[in-house]
DNA sequence: AATACATGTAATAAAATTATTACATGAAAA
DNA sequence: TTTTCATGTAATAATTTTATTACATGTATT
């Protein structure tokens, strides 16, 4: 449910596309995508708590820390019964909050 | 992107798992998912225009107007290379408009 | 004729998501 | 020491999504 939510927006999906290439670190994937670097985390955040990336903030030789981010592999069959599997594991209406 | 957009909500989920099992008229659904009708249109919309169920009228014995709704089997493998394809496709940046 | 169900939509409200702005910190290079 | 580029977050604004309320129509049954 919190992968599909996360990939349910197009700047995540197209941060999943750039780190299947390459990691990157974070301003540099700001830059990337065109976008300030607060909205960038927001994204990140729910990527990585849907467990689709990882980061890991490094220090370039040069002493600077940088915080690259990566993709953890997966594969999904999405069909209906995978659904149904899904939403069984769901209190509807109002269980929002936990979001 | 349309068809991730879909199921990112626990009752379109929902909605998939039901219709998976047999097909139902809008009034009995809202019944079993104990939401309104309208709000369950909105949801019916999202996965019609997603392409994951279709909906149509028929009348009943007694004349009455019926409205079925079924789903529509699918299966997508979700993974980072597919991703990778889908994200291609999208103006990102204020294209919002024509949602 | 009133009640019970079915259809459907328009207008509005509430909540969640997305986006921006303004800060603050630290190290390297000019 | 000022600029540059990296880190990160808090507060707020804007937009989208979700939900509710109030209608309106039609047929069958009581």
């Amino acid at each position: 449910m919190q992968v599909l939510e996360a990939l349910s927006n197009p700047y995540r999906l197209k941060i999943i596309s750039i780190l299947y290439q390459e990691r990157q670190y974070v301003s540099q994937l700001a830059r990337l995508l065109e976008i300030s670097r607060p909205l960038l985390y927001l994204h990140l955040q729910k990527l990585e708590d849907a467990g689709l990336i990882c980061g890991k903030l490094e220090l370039s030789e040069e002493g600077k820390a940088v915080k690259y981010y990566e993709l953890i592999p997966f594969s999904i069959p999405l069909n209906p019964e995978k659904i149904g599997e899904l939403s069984e594991s769901l209190t509807l209406k109002k269980q929002k909050k936990n979001r």
